[in-house]
DNA sequence: CATATATATTCCTTGACGGGAATATGTGAT
DNA sequence: ATCACATATTCCCGTCAAGGAATATATATG
């Protein structure tokens, strides 16, 4: 998993784009408008996210319609499956963990 | 959802604590050693880690012990969630949309 | 071609962040 | 109490990224 899709999402106006572009394609001049973004910012920011490939362009006229790029959002749901699956396993072992702090695991080093 | 969890989360070092976490608990120390980056840098990210909600401490004698925090990731699903059920409905109307960019949604205005 | 509109790019400044080094705090052992 | 070990915190510095302002590029329109 690449730490840069997570920066891209780190930036608050990049998430509320984002979040936006979820209910559909817009052009660069509607998100600025829309979040009360300057639009040289605005598209400062589908830069980064499209570097990330998180958006996608396709130019309509003289306009750019920005939307989301469902394969990044695939593979964030597919990273994120690896971790629940291990809740599961270990949701109980967890909380005998946090309940007996003095004694770790017995991977754990003793002091030396 | 907050931009700062995935700020988190966007930093090369503190990815790959989480994705060591995974496996399973782990004192500062030891996740020092295995990645080779300096204890107090590792303290530092593990400060952030803990202040976006993504870990959590216990104590084991003078050790401590960092471990993933469900909640936030379970968040994360079920954030990923809104997005993919929006795939499943607008998977043809997205094709359609990036195969005939000369006709816009009927929502976007025209040009004045 | 001239003009207006939509978007991208550049330059600049400022603030935040990460890494290094040193030090402080806390805890166990003798 | 003293020492050793584990972790946290502070200070400093260099870098990078975000925002503002201005400008460049592209495209439609008359």
């Amino acid at each position: 998993m690449n730490a840069t899709t997570f920066a891209a999402l780190g930036e608050p106006s990049r998430l509320q784009i984002v979040e936006l572009l979820r209910v559909g394609p817009l052009s660069v001049g509607d998100i600025a408008e829309t979040l009360g973004i300057r639009q040289p910012q605005v598209s400062k920011h589908l830069g980064v996210l499209r570097r990330s490939e998180l958006v996608d362009v396709g130019a309509v006229g003289r306009r750019r319609i920005y939307h989301l790029r469902g394969e990044a959002f695939e593979e964030l749901g597919s990273w994120l499956g690896s971790f629940e699956q291990l809740w599961e396993t270990r949701l109980d072992s967890l909380g005998d963990f946090l309940s007996s702090m003095d004694d770790p695991t017995p991977s754990q080093k003793k002091p030396r």
